[in-house]
RNA sequence: GGUGGAGUGGCCGAGAGGCGAGGCAACGGACUGCAAAUCCGUGUACACGGGUUCAAAUCCCGUCUCCACCUCCA
């Protein structure tokens, strides 16, 4: 559980009926009291497109979108945004080894990342804008800066535009630092600023690169840097100030912290909650590009189904690191089938065609997921749910296995697992195959049925085991013989 | 040097002073022609050493080990 933040200790309260979360500006879990009553804005920093995504990448997304559904199950209309850097050093330098354009090299990665995330079951945010398409708007917040006194051009002519962090006295504010005692960047070349700790809000074009990745500014032909991006589009699409802003631990310095002290020293509130997921480890150190161990996000999923992915990484709290692990992926494809194999139960008690009965969230998952997303203890609520569905099963009662199957549900479509929902619905390609599978695996059952009739268990076990080779499962329950895909 | 975390049973993973979250695996049992699924039962876990307390995994002190951020990173 490396890396996960303080304590979620101290003054407790039991059963929050509201939502709260851990505010990691202020390191404590408050109470969500949203800008406007009813609606939630939510910013969430999106992907540099330079590089193909890993699993690491995917647990910001997915933990925000179950924020997203739980918000939104709680009545909020929710605004989330989530932006793409499709500009910056490591997209020119890549795109230039590759041999391409540097806007085909980002949109080459940006649709790996949304394939990665449609994969996961992660719709669209409410907008995905681009860095690029916002470049006036970033000019804009630059230039009020330099008005204001926090900002100033290099001195070195390079055309470069500096942050000045000594002019903002709450400058470390969200990772409790002081400005005086952070590693100074030793014999690093100042280039023009004023202290080494000030960070880049332009930077200016460069011999050698391409003319279509600058733009004119005040302070000359140039490019955004990486911080001005999101505060500009937060404000733009959210206002001023706004709900949440999300990220990954690894984010909170200096991204965050660098917009933060721009967004309010041009005068914005910004973000009113700052939360902060941990991240996956792999042999017990953080997945990242810089260390090279990164895991594809494909081959897990087709290894173990989005779902099981999706799970594997929403089960655990988004604030504790989760270690990679063929066993974890295998485990979570396990719950999954627990789960699924009691709504397939379940499902055919459902009156066909008349209104499923009416029941409300079960109140111990809705407490669990108020304090600040427990995911953990929300998910035993659905096994305790599930356990629960079983047992009227085998008691015959319907009335309550078809409760139990309305809560399980409403409960997995919060965690984005529903499989029934649109956003699987790729995953399940054999739908338009299933009426022929089901025409012919039905053939062949009756031919077992006749065998078992016969007391033929070789004959019959055959036909099953011929089955299970193609991937077929077949079980015999008290109403028949029922058959189903292996995951 | 500064900042912030983590160490829980075979495994994953919650909790945060007093009834052993939950899941996976394992073993026994019920059901089954055999399975599968399901249900029932089986565990005396909280890094180490002290301390506080009627009671500590949870609070305090100390120790060890690990991870992260301060440079691009979800």
């Amino acid at each position: 559980m490396a890396g996960a933040a303080p304590a979620r200790g101290a003054p407790r309260y039991t059963r929050p009926v509201s939502f709260h979360l851990y505010d990691s500006l202020h390191r404590e879990i408050v109470e969500f009291q949203p800008l406007q009553p009813g609606r939630a804005t939510i910013y969430v920093c999106g992907p540099t497109v330079q590089s193909a995504p890993h699993l690491g990448h995917m647990r910001s997304r997915v933990n925000f979108d179950v924020l997203r559904r739980w918000l939104q199950h709680s009545g909020y209309e929710v605004t989330l945004i989530t932006n793409v850097t499709d500009i910056d050093d490591k997209i020119l330098a890549k795109a230039e080894a590759a041999q391409r354009s540097w806007w085909a090299h980002g949109f080459l990665f940006e649709n790996a990342f949304n394939a990665a995330y449609r994969a996961l079951g992660v719709p669209s945010a409410t907008y995905e804008p681009r860095a690029t398409g916002h470049i006036p708007e970033m000019l804009e917040l630059i230039a009020s800066l330099v008005e204001r006194g926090h900002a100033y051009p290099a001195g070195d002519g390079s055309g470069d535009v500096y942050f000045d962090v000594q002019s903002w006295p709450e400058y470390g504010a969200l990772t409790a630092q002081r400005v005086a005692d952070m590693e100074p960047d030793e014999g690093a070349d100042l280039r023009g600023k004023r202290d080494p700790r000030d960070f880049a809000l332009w930077k200016g074009h460069k011999p050698g690169e391409p003319s279509t990745a600058s733009w004119p500014s005040p302070w000359g032909q140039g490019r955004p840097g990486w911080h001005i991006e999101c505060s500009a589009m937060a404000g733009k699409y959210l206002g001023d100030t706004f709900d949440i802003h999300g990220g990954g631990l690894d984010l909170r310095f200096p991204h965050h912290e660098n917009e933060l002290a721009q967004s309010r020293a041009a005068g914005r509130g910004f973000a009113r909650y700052w939360m902060h997921n941990a991240w996956v480890t792999l042999a017990g150190e953080k997945m990242s590009k810089s260390l090279g161990n990164t895991a594809d996000v494909a081959a897990a999923v087709a290894k173990h189904g989005g779902r099981a992915v999706r799970l594997w990484l929403a089960g655990p709290h988004y604030r504790s690191s989760i270690e990679l692990s063929e066993g974890a992926l295998a485990e979570a494809a396990a719950q999954l089938a627990r789960i699924d194999s009691f709504l397939d139960r379940a499902a055919h008690l459902l009156p066909t065609g008349g209104p499923p009965p009416e029941v409300s969230l079960a109140t111990d998952f809705t407490a669990a997921m108020n304090d600040d997303l427990g995911t953990p203890t929300a998910l035993a609520v659905v096994f305790r749910v599930v356990k629960e569905g079983n047992l009227a099963i085998e008691a015959g009662d319907v009335e309550a296995a078809r409760r139990a199957y309305v809560s399980v549900l409403q409960m997995v479509q919060v965690f984005g697992l529903d499989p029934a929902a649109p956003e699987w619905a790729d995953a399940s390609t054999a739908d338009d195959l299933t009426p022929v599978v089901d025409g012919l695996v039905g053939a062949l059952l009756q031919q077992r049925a006749q065998a078992r009739a016969r007391k033929d268990w070789p004959a019959a076990d055959a036909i099953r085991d011929t089955l299970a080779t193609l991937g077929l499962k077949v079980e015999d329950t008290p109403n028949g013989p029922r058959w189903s895909l292996e995951a």
